[in-house]
DNA sequence: TATGGAGGTTCCAGCCATTGGAAGGTCAAG
DNA sequence: CTTGACCTTCCAATGGCTGGAACCTCCATA
């Protein structure tokens, strides 16, 4: 491809190393709409300029947060969106944030209900076990 | 069915109220051999003995406090040795209190950078946001 | 000019633990 | 005999990827 034409112009690969979402994914996003389906060269290459390589950027950014792809494309709509509400944005945020809170709570109650079991386990050579009590019900 | 021939014997659906594992879920885990493959009628029904339902809940509340199907398999494994070291159970125990703690943690981590952006977002009708600055990189 | 290898293309399948639905068989009561 | 609750199997979807197969295209080197 080589394509320097008019400065612009990356194959997948290079789109992938610029944004950091390696290709495979970067064609998944496309199939399931999360982003627009890129240019293609005439034997088939998808072809990407900068602006796009920016969206796969953000796309990153946003799965590191943990954002949902259906919420990365809300996300992705204002920001694009130039008379946005940075109200609606905390929102999306705010949501998210709820549901990290929540999944931490169950995750950190399993953590302790653990924690005390493993406390009381001697851990050695010998049959009785406190958390097996435990998970047979007592 | 009605079985109750030797006072035991119960249908999948009296099985799944028993133990607390819908009869859908049960079937998934005989299918994928985390329970033994369950008797059946002439007529091809399962039947389950209250011994059978008593792993059941053993499975029920190990998902519960977040376990993963292997990891289970290895805890009725040792539940039902009775020449069992308990150092056995608590390792296993250690190794998925390890693993939760490293998913609170990412996800803390996540919710934490989330909250500063969302804490110093305005969010009113105006464009400009910090979360998508963020998230734009910068 | 032939060739080799790196990189592109599509499609299909699997991961985890479930859930839903379709299409059909069986049981007990009315 | 019909009704309807329950059982059976099988297939598909969920989210967010990842891997592989089979094939095509580009570019540099021998």
């Amino acid at each position: 491809m080589r394509a320097n034409v008019v400065a612009a112009g990356m194959t997948i690969g290079e789109a992938a190393k610029a944004s950091g979402v390696n290709a495979k994914l970067i064609r998944y996003y496309e199939s399931i709409g999360l982003i627009p389906a890129a240019g293609r060269t005439a034997s088939g290459y998808r072809v990407y300029a900068p602006a796009e390589v920016n969206v796969l950027r953000f796309v990153k950014r946003a799965r590191t947060l943990g954002f949902g792809i259906e919420r990365i494309q809300r996300l992705v709509g204002l920001w694009q969106d130039r008379s946005r509400c940075s109200s609606e944005v905390k929102r999306v945020a705010l949501e998210h944030i709820g549901e990290l809170e929540a999944k931490i709570a169950e995750l950190a109650a399993m953590r302790d209900t653990l924690r005390e079991l493993a406390d009381t386990c001697h851990g050695d050579d010998r049959p009785d076990c406190p958390i097996l009590r435990d998970l047979a019900g007592r």
